[in-house]
Formats: C-alpha cells, sequence, structure tokens
DNA sequence: CGACTTTGACCAGCGC
DNA sequence: GCGCTGGTCAAAGTCG
C-alpha cells in the first residue's frame, strides 16, 4: 500500500546533523561536519532544529544505541537448519509430528547455544545517524526489508526495524525518530555489510536528483583520517572527489550548477553520499 | 507471483 | 516470579 507514495517520499534529501556510534571499545558522537572530514565547521550551518537545544546525543533515544543488546543478534536466516545434530540421523523414523517437534527443540537449543548466560555474544558494531528529515526511512544505498514496527516507550513514534536483503548479509538498522526533536530521524545501523552495495537507481538510471533534493555538499572531501573510519563498513564505498566551491553557507541557494558540479554517479540521495569516502581505513588494524 | 509491508504474537532480558 | 520492554517471527495483506 503506498509503496510507491513512500520510495517517492525516501527522495527528499535527508540533513545529517550528525550520530553516534558504538563499537566496543569505542564509542562517541559526532557532528554532520566531523563526518564529512571538517569538525571544525559549525554544525549550524546545517538545518538544525531552531530552539531546541541539541540534547547530549549520550542521552537521545539513542540511549538505546548504548544499550547494547546481544541478545537478539542474527539468527541467520537458515541457522536452524544448519545446527542439525548428529542424533536427527539416528531418527530415520520419526513421525511428522515428532519432526516438528524436533526441529522446534533444535531451533531452541541452537537459540540457547548462541545465547548462553555469561557467554557474551561479539557486540555487533552499531552506529546511529541523526538525520534530519521528513522520512523516515532514508535511501542509503543498500535493500533493506522491514521485519518489524514496535512503539518505544516514551515515545509517541514507532520503531521500525529492517534488515538488509542481500543473502547472508546480517546487518539490521532501526530507525525511529527523536522524541525531542520529531524532524530528527534517528537511523541505527547493527552489523558489517558482507556485500558491495547494489545501489540500484530507481527506474534503470541514475534519478536526476535536483540541487533541493541532493545539494552537492554531500559530495565527500580528500580522505582524512579520523576516529570514525570504521563507519565506512557500514556505507557503500563512493569515493568522488569533491568542489569545495559548493560547499553551501547558510544561505546557500541551490541552483542548478549545483546539481553539477561534481561527477556523480551515484547521486541518490544515498546515505554513502553523506558520509565522506575518508572512512576507507578498517577498523582492524 | 514475487517482493515487500503490516501487525499481532512470541520470546528473552532486566528491574523490582 | 512477575511485569515491562525491546527485538524478532511469521502470517496475512498490498502492490506492481
Amino acid at each position: 500500500m503506498m509503496k510507491t507514495e513512500k520510495r517517492e517520499d525516501r527522495e527528499i534529501s535527508p540533513f545529517l546533523n550528525g550520530g553516534i556510534f558504538d563499537y566496543g571499545d569505542q564509542r562517541g558522537s559526532f557532528g554532520f561536519m566531523e563526518l564529512l572530514g571538517f569538525p571544525e565547521f559549525p554544525q549550524s550551518i546545517f538545518e538544525l532544529p531552531p530552539p531546541t537545544p541539541q540534547p547530549d546525543p549520550a542521552s537521545l533515544p539513542l540511549d538505546s544505541t548504548s544499550e547494547i543488546t546481544t541478545a537478539n543478534l542474527p539468527t541467520t536466516p537458515n541457522s536452524s537448519s544448519i545446527s542439525s545434530s548428529s542424533d536427527e540421523a539416528a531418527k530415520p523414523e520419526a513421525t511428522a509430528a515428532e519432526e516438528e517437534a524436533e526441529i522446534e527443540k533444535e531451533k531452541k537449543q541452537t537459540k540457547e547455544a548462541t545465547k548462553k548466560k555469561g557467554q557474551k555474544r561479539p557486540r555487533e558494531p552499531r552506529v546511529a545517524f541523526m538525520t534530519k528529515s521528513e522520512v523516515d526511512h532514508l535511501e542509503d544505498g543498500y535493500r533493506w526489508r522491514k521485519y518489524g514496527q514496535k512503539a518505544v516507550k516514551n515515545s509517541p513514534f514507532p520503531r521500525s526495524y529492517y534488515r538488509c536483503t542481500a543473502i547472508a548479509c546480517g546487518v539490521k538498522k532501526r530507525v525511529e525518530r527523536s522524541v525531542t526533536d520529531p524532524s530528527v530521524v534517528v537511523t541505527t545501523y547493527e552489523g558489517q555489510h558482507t556485500h558491495p552495495s547494489p545501489v540500484v537507481p530507481r527506474g534503470g538510471q541514475m534519478a536526476a536528483r535536483s540541487p533541493q533534493q541532493m545539494p552537492d555538499f554531500f559530495a565527500a572531501p580528500p580522505p582524512r583520517p579520523t576516529q570514525f573510519s570504521f563507519l565506512s563498513s557500514y556505507l557503500p564505498p563512493a569515493p568522488r572527489p569533491v568542489d569545495f566551491r559548493h560547499v553551501p553557507s547558510a544561505n546557500h541557494v541551490p541552483t542548478a550548477e549545483d546539481g553539477r558540479c561534481c561527477d556523480r554517479t551515484t547521486s541518490d540521495g544515498l546515505l554513502q553520499d553523506l558520509i565522506p569516502g575518508l572512512m576507507v581505513m578498517k577498523k582492524e588494524d
């Protein structure tokens, strides 16, 4: 229902204000310009919510980010069948009911085995982005399937759960609106993509995005080492040249010129357009 | 018909 | 132990 409309909605370009990352031993927050590699730029040049004081990200609904839950980690789609036990083969004569029971049992055992008390799973890296956007689900170059939605305590806005549709890719993301500023969408990524971005442009060709929709300051600056380098693993590689003449000021009025200053090939309002290609270093080094 | 969303049910963790 | 909450599952519905 309304799929088309929703897709249309996602065309609207977001304004990334900043975010939070949680990589176990690395935690912190970042502003948009930090993301772009310009920590010295004030966030204020972007569309920040006017009077509402920017709450400390660490205390935002993003708190859910810090309450890393390891209990619901990727139970791989086929995990239950993978874990077929050896004694199963020893019961070739099981009735259908017994088989079902057996399957159920195995499922349970598998689950328990994967989350035995005291046995903490390695925490999936998580990164949360705060994005000023009218739409909840932002295009980020990957294909996602929604698998759940929950009402969040103390929030009038529901939280949506998405999984990457790629086979064997267990990346998930949660999308919710900030309680403190409903115009801000909080997107939390969990896990790392095991595949390149499909980045299939809608309509078979790169959507020609209007400058208003996709101002070119989303283009990436030159590589620059930052503590957020590991963020790249969440995003498809999209290094591209940047023309700093087009980094807009607060009063920047987009023109047609803005739309063609760079040789962008994936200008689809994707999250990868928001995150520069500077974060190319792997976390594990 | 396949891909996707919606939504109620279910389950586990956690605090009391 | 119980209730609350977050996260996931899966059937049903929708759409192209």
